[in-house]
DNA sequence: GTCTATAGTATGATAGAC
DNA sequence: GTCTATCATACTATAGAC
């Protein structure tokens, strides 16, 4: 989530396996959303790796096995995110932080929308292979870390203004993307901010 | 938006051509929405449409034709749609209608997504062939729509309540979708009511 | 561990008989 | 207008040399 820019020019790394092994997860995290799982080939993601075609398989047996680190990445990404807000005080600013946080990434949110959102759009569609439910998770986890802000505020029902928060940040990253307007991130993240002062 | 059930067993028609053109139309609407754009092939619609799959070439040349088609087709529901709620007196009813609407789609939207949505996170995806944003102008018509009733109903900013509301649709789609819960939608819906509700 | 060559399969699209 | 047969291509995945 808000991933943007860290992990899409992953081109350090030594030369052990462990360091294609990053680059190749970094780098299907990169593809995967930009060009979407179904379009993107194994060769798309090698090339941005810099690892030749064949040796992908060596890392990863299947495809799905790099979707699947992908969405590792993205879930490591997020738990980094919420130790970090986790260090402010006051719970306020840690829910205003994460939205400041989604505004930061408008441009790659209007063009290519949320990277866990539009994975999951894509997995939900499928009803094999065990994946169709794997992004839900990464997203519940979020959805759980805002519940307990909202709860530390001392707000009634936690759960529906989680739900909400996060919800808004699926559909403004839709819509940004749909229309490829960064404003929709401006704007509706500022109405974000507003609401999150006016609780109690 | 909101499409659901109507055109999903449109197995009606005549024999004549635009009776097929009619249910290719109606099967590509439907299919392309529950495996996705890329995940569908042209024999998938075929046999939807019940239609001898060599055959579908007469009526549309490529399978880009059949996206544009099954967006076409959504625009029209949502033209119709929004023609029978603009018959409704006071704007607040239309907009709580529009909302019993998404909520009353909340087992499909509890599989598959917004229709709509769903289809320009995929489109979005593209950067050639002219349909990567053409999922966005059919958003756009509704956004506008609901503009209007807010302008109607008098308040502050409509443009910004349209992508508040039109954004709580898409999102609460994306999470209903992701988590497999249809009661997302119940909740967000029932919440966008008392928002709708509480407007001076 | 690394890489090439290729097998196997699926799909979009067309040619042409009816 | 309808339908079958098939071509051409693109991709996943593997076998096996180095």
């Amino acid at each position: 989530m808000t991933d943007s820019v860290e992990g899409r020019a992953a081109k350090s790394g030594g030369k052990r396996s462990g360091g294609k092994r990053q680059r190749l997860m970094a780098a299907a995290a990169a593809v995967l959303h930009e060009r979407g799982v179904e379009r993107t080939t194994i060769a798309d993601i090698a090339r941005a790796a810099d690892v030749p075609v064949g040796n992908v398989y060596y890392y990863f047996k299947t495809k799905d096995e790099l979707v699947e680190a992908a969405l590792a990445r993205h879930a490591e990404y997020l738990d980094g995110l919420t130790a970090r807000l986790d260090e402010l005080d006051d719970p306020r600013e840690r829910l205003k932080s994460l939205v400041a946080g989604w505004v930061d990434g408008r441009d790659v949110a209007a063009r290519y929308g949320c990277p866990m959102g539009t994975l999951a759009v894509e997995l939900d569609k499928r009803d094999e292979g065990g994946l169709d439910l794997a992004a839900g998770l990464v997203i519940r986890r979020l959805l759980d870390w805002v519940e307990r802000q909202y709860r530390e505020i001392g707000v009634d029902g936690p759960d529906g203004h989680a739900l909400a928060l996060v919800g808004a940040y699926q559909g403004m990253s839709l819509l940004s993307s749909a229309l490829r307007d960064p404003e929709v991130m401006t704007r509706e993240g500022a109405r974000l901010v507003r609401e999150i002062d006016a609780l109690a």
